[in-house]
RNA sequence: GGGCGAUUAGCUCAGUUGGCUAGAGCACCAGCUCGACACGCUGGGGGUCAAAGGUUCAAGUCCUUUAUCGCCCACCA
């Protein structure tokens, strides 16, 4: 396309098409396991299969691809390994809520392959939905590896992981307490509860001694149905109201067991209702704990669908909440329920059904914590991973440290079913005979009688002939156990295969803290587990991103920002940069919400906070746009930097320390830091300074190539720089660069790339560096601004001439007359006088600077009273700050023991302002 | 209850091992169609750095306490 022709707004949308499909057409984001190239590897957080991505999903997404284009620009073979989640109660929980919706069926009306098929459709269209949306961001994953939680790699990894734990004797099965939902009869998760305070009552009831009916204790309680469970009372030890009955016995009413008292001070807080607890282990989980503690028998009153069993007695087959009429009826007939009191009480609701939770004591499978918690422990510990910000490994240390056993199963159809077959009729004898010899089949005796069998594959019912039934577990796995192998069962593990060899461990790790006990520290414990070997070297934990009220954002409160909305208002590019500039160390990352209406008249939330991420790429495009203009025509010569004028090493030098800034920055994680660093450089040195600088020298021939070299090269540099963080447009200039300056002979250390993609990493030559240059540009800066603020502070018309004078002296003067020309063009002034003053005009504006008085004549426009009061307001200014450094210089302490640098650098700043201060007050002698 | 973090300009945030008159973007005010860009240019106003103590020659930065807010974990018989 004509230069001419580049419209003067950035079209992102063309760009963004155009560039991918050249990306991926290309090969770019290709990793080769085959190269000689040193690996850097990313595996994405995969997504849950349950919706559309958030924002907090285009920021980490964002990350992960600065990073990972930043390392292929860097010469890496570079792996981002894309993929999604099967998110089991989650998704299963939206697929159910759908079905039921629309069709008013329950699962149990379609069955489990039904339900599973059903979830297997929904997954396609949210994963489809999901990758087409990292696409639109611009992500350069390796799409040809792309994985899934529940594919059949996953399968085979987490079958065998459950094998090799089940077979080192780290799985076993247990009781545990679950959130029962007796409506849907399943467990929910913690996450899947509400509570609400609810108007109840407290029960106050009498347990009679065994020893004499006359004496008793007093137990107070929410819930006296559960009494019937009850298998001990505990009270405080040190309460001396009761502690004399410790270790007797006291009868339970109703049903005349008898249940020891027992000391528990962690769960009797003696101060509390009447100081005694009722503990029913089966149905509490602060009396399940302490049950353990005492290794208390646990009755389990409950039926799966809520009413109560053969272990209640007369009660069972009873409904729960008949159940506590019906005991609170015939305690109080027996005379033994002393007070009935109103109590406000929170209770547990499924956020799925709407009823009540119930505790339920059930068989589930758990992997033991000690050995695997203590290998992840260490592995921080010893800094074979590292968590960036470190303040979170704390977090993960802590959590790990309590080692508490996983549970593993869930009572859930959609997940990876657990690879256990139970009989209850053979013997170890029986299974010998079949499976001796089979590596992939291992046995153990259940804690309850019967045989558990593990297998790395399926197993007939009938494998050990019709009288022995194999009946398979139906519970499925946890999400996080085929999580938490993601690292290397995305390489191919267990196959050996050469990406496992080359791209594990991992490089990095990115994601959000409320995952890194559950994920972060899982994929640390499985990995050197299954590997060996820690899954990633660093683990960047990015901010949660929340509205201006600092709420998350979410569905219910509509307060989301939806990524692809961003992309369609403003691009890609916007999005990335906003996101990136965000990113900081902090926690929380508050983005104020505010709903705009598309040209389609939909509305959608968006936020000021991108902003700045929406003119920064316009700018860039039109600071090329006008580099491209003057490129026309361009012959390439070599050039020897050292010989270049001062503006041009100034640009160069301040290039060169902005790229390796930039290094620095994206090594420690700071992307806000180096998304503002390049902005600032190219906005405010390339745009406002350097393209300033050289226009006049574009328009004469025999200045005019050494311009165009440095021009094109420091746009190459900022193309270059900025890639990672903005692609898009970053090619768009890259690619029409490339056709009016091809990249030879160029103040460029890097050879020709057809795309900025795969274009080197800048590092530039120590030589570059040029404090002198910088000093110099800085002295003309400091006037220009000085000249600039005179002119705006005194209203001077637009086309006003000027003639200022700088009074300098010496090197001063020198620096200042390099840019003679400069400073005259930037401030629109006819003449410029730099030395010694000859003849103070009579009316002049006047600003006395540290080392150079700027004088701008204004015969005939000068309001001499306000002059008067502005240099007045000045020397007041400068007194002020004179008195501080003389008050400091004056403290013995300071100038004997403040560096001596730092004295020294308080004395000349005494010096100058002892200067101004004698001008301004000459000033105001002949004023 | 335990842990982590935040509190700096109207808003969103920087401020690295203590050391210039505390910075940026947005918003605000004034002036600009000057040959890249009005998604722009130039200039400007605006802050008792949450509060109180302390350490230090020197505190936004370190320590203690308090207040408010957020997150995570545990929990209210």
């Amino acid at each position: 396309m004509p230069i001419a022709d580049l419209p003067k707004q950035y079209d992102p949308r063309e760009a963004q098409d155009r560039w991918y499909r050249l990306w991926v057409d290309k090969g770019y984001f290709h990793a080769d396991p085959a190269s000689d190239k040193p690996a850097y590897t990313i595996v994405i957080p995969p997504p849950n299969v349950t919706g559309a991505l958030h924002l907090g999903h285009a920021l980490n997404n964002t990350i992960q691809d600065i990073l990972i284009r930043w390392k292929r620009m860097q010469g890496f073979d570079v792996l981002w390994m894309p993929g999604t989640d099967h998110a089991g109660i989650a998704t299963q929980a939206v697929v159910e809520r759908r079905i039921h919706e629309v069709e008013k069926k329950t699962r149990h009306d379609l069955g489990r392959d039904a339900l599973v098929e059903r979830i297997w459709e929904w997954k396609d269209e949210y994963e489809k939905r999901i990758l087409s949306q990292l696409r639109m961001m611009g992500c350069s994953c390796d799409w040809d590896r792309t994985r899934f939680t529940l594919d059949e790699g996953c399968s085979l990894a987490v079958r065998l992981t459950f094998f090799k734990l089940f077979q080192a004797d780290q799985i076993y099965r247990g009781k545990r307490l679950v959130n029962w939902d007796a409506h849907l009869r399943t467990a929910v998760a913690d996450d899947e509860i509400y509570y609400e305070d609810v108007q109840g009552q407290l029960w106050t009831i009498r347990y009679p001694s065994a020893d004499d009916p006359e004496k008793g204790l007093l137990v107070a309680t929410t819930r006296p149905e559960t009494m019937l469970g009850d298998t001990a009372v505990a009270v405080h030890p040190d309460d001396e109201r009761w502690n004399s009955l410790i270790g007797r016995e006291v009868v339970l009413p109703l049903t005349g067991r008898k249940i020891p008292v027992i000391a528990d001070p962690i769960l009797v807080d003696p101060a509390f209702g009447t100081g005694c607890v009722k503990v029913t282990p089966a149905h509490d989980p602060n009396d399940y704990q302490t049950g353990l503690r005492h290794r208390l028998p646990m009755i389990n009153l409950l039926n799966p669908d809520g009413t109560f069993n053969e272990n209640a007695g007369k009660y069972a087959g009873l409904d729960r909440k008949v159940v506590r009429k019906q005991v609170v009826a015939d305690l109080e007939a027996a005379g033994l329920l002393v007070k009935t009191e109103a109590y406000n009480t929170r209770v547990n609701y499924s956020d799925r059904s709407k009823t009540p939770i119930e505790p339920y004591l059930s068989d589930q499978w758990f992997v033991r914590m000690d050995s695997l918690a203590q290998q992840a422990i260490d592995a921080v510990a010893d800094g074979r991973v590292r968590i960036h910000p470190d303040r979170y490994a704390k977090s993960y240390l802590d959590w790990l440290g309590e080692k508490r056993d996983w549970c593993i199963s869930r009572q859930l159809w959609w997940g990876h079913r657990i690879p256990i077959w139970t009989c209850d009729t053979c013997t170890e004898a029986d299974l010998a005979r079949v499976f001796a010899g089979r590596d992939d089949v291992v046995w153990r005796a259940g804690e309850m009688g019967g045989m558990l069998i593990c297998s790395t594959v399926d197993l007939a019912e009938d494998a050990l002939g019709p009288e022995h039934r194999l009946v398979r577990d139906p519970d499925v796995l946890d999400t996080w156990f085929s999580s938490a192998l993601w690292p290397h069962s995305t390489l191919g593990w267990p196959e050996r295969t050469p990406e496992l060899a080359k791209y594990y461990p991992t490089s990095v790790l990115s994601t959000a803290r409320d995952i890194i006990t559950l994920w972060v520290a899982r994929m640390v414990m499985f990995g050197t587990f299954n590997m060996n070997d820690v899954p990633f070297r660093d683990v960047f934990i990015h901010p949660v991103i929340q509205d201006g009220q600092g709420r998350r954002m979410s569905k219910s409160l509509g307060n989301g920002i939806d990524p692809v909305d961003i992309i369609e208002l403003h691009g890609a590019d916007t999005l990335r940069f906003a996101l990136a500039a965000a990113a900081t160390e902090t926690q929380d990352l508050r983005m104020p919400v505010e709903s705009q209406k598309l040209p389609d008249g939909r509305v959608v939330n968006t936020s000021e906070k991108f902003e700045q991420g929406r003119t920064f790429p316009n700018k860039l495009w039109n600071a090329a746009r006008f580099a491209l203009m003057n490129l026309e025509g361009f012959e390439p010569t070599t050039v020897d930097v050292s010989t270049l004028p001062v503006e041009d090493r100034w640009i160069l030098s301040l290039l060169a320390s902005t790229a390796a800034e930039t290094t620095r920055e994206l090594e420690a994680f700071q992307f806000a830091e180096a998304a503002k660093r390049l902005r600032d450089f190219t906005w405010n040195d390339f745009c406002d300074w350097y393209v300033e600088f050289i226009k006049t020298r574009l328009r004469d021939p025999a200045t005019k190539p050494t311009a165009q070299a440095v021009l094109a090269a420091v746009l190459d540099g900022i193309c270059r720089l900025l890639h990672p963080i903005i692609p898009f447009v970053t090619e768009s200039i890259w690619q029409a660069l490339g056709e009016v300056a091809p990249r030879r002979g160029l103040v460029s250390i890097e050879p020709a790339a057809e795309s900025v993609c795969v274009a080197p990493w800048p590092i530039y030559p120590g030589a570059w560096s040029s404090a002198d240059s910088e000093r110099i540009v800085g002295q003309w800066q400091e006037k220009v601004a000085a000249i600039r603020n005179l002119r705006a502070e005194r209203q001077l018309p637009n086309h006003a001439k000027i003639a200022p004078i700088l009074v300098a002296e010496g090197e001063v003067a020198e620096m200042l007359e390099l840019g003679n020309a400069f400073i005259r063009s930037l401030t629109g002034a006819s003449s410029l006088q730099i030395g010694p003053l000859d003849v103070r005009p009579s009316e002049a504006a006047v600003t006395v600077l540290a080392d150079c008085e700027v004088i701008v004549p204004l015969e005939g426009l000068v309001d001499k009273e306000a002059e008067i009061a502005r240099r007045r307001k000045s020397l007041a200014d400068v007194e002020k700050q004179l008195a501080a450094v003389e008050s400091k210089l004056a403290n013995p302490s300071f100038t004997e023991r403040a560096p001596a640098e730092l004295v020294d650098q308080q004395r000349s700043k005494r010096d100058e302002l002892l200067h101004q201060r004698e001008s301004l007050r000459q000033l105001l002698g002949e004023a």
